[in-house]
DNA sequence: CCTACACATCAAGATTTGTTGATAAGGGAG
DNA sequence: CTCCCTTATCAACAAATCTTGATGTGTAGG
């Protein structure tokens, strides 16, 4: 059973690192509220286009958001899974959960 | 209510950063079992010490852990508080959740 | 074709982050 | 007081990350 510890922990580490920039946090908040485009993304945010375009891509390669085409345009939106997981993430190591489950070992 | 994005937006990132790193979430999934001091992680993450201190002191200064002194030793705890908060991003953040409430504005 | 628009990618530079080894600080034991 | 143990902090270096401006790619329209 631990031997799943270590692909989950770099698992949730990519989304983390995903999650911990303020640009990639309004966009992912602007993606709750649904699909968007670019442009759109770019006018609210105010950020430069290849900017945006740096986030975009580190929160897909996080698995954090897809991206659809239609015509010129390049829509985004959140993945839920990807927030299952980090919620899961949090839940499954809050204190208590594994409580008795294994003995305290300190230092001599 | 909007205008308690902003802080909210950065507390997150904050939080999110302190997990972006796997020797830190190692830390937390040793500390989900409960307390430990820094000599008992060091040994089962066979990290140098300074390296630990390093990350321990990221995690606390996000509110993800505290410190309680006792003796020589140093003994670190979760912030349930803290993983609750993540817990909350993610589900506030969740696909659905602002249905209908917003417009759809897109780019001409 | 040619142009314009939406977006992605690249290269260069600045900033941040993580690692390592050395030193400091704080407390217990003798 | 002195030594030793545990932990924190510092300085220096390496590596990753973010930003910006330029260029490339795909698509629609005339």
């Amino acid at each position: 059973m631990s031997t799943t510890t270590v692909p989950v922990i770099g698992r949730a580490a990519r989304l983390f690192h995903a999650l911990s920039d303020e640009t990639r946090l309004e966009i992912v908040r602007l993606l709750s509220h649904g699909e968007r485009c670019v442009c759109e993304l770019q006018d609210v945010l105010d950020a430069a286009q290849s900017r945006l375009s740096f986030h975009l891509k580190t929160l897909k390669d996080a698995g954090l958001v897809s991206d659809r085409r239609e015509g010129r345009w390049v829509y985004y939106t959140l993945n839920r899974d990807a927030l299952d997981q980090v919620a899961e993430f949090a839940s499954e190591v809050k204190p208590g959960k594994h409580a008795g489950s294994c003995a305290r070992a300190c230092c001599s």
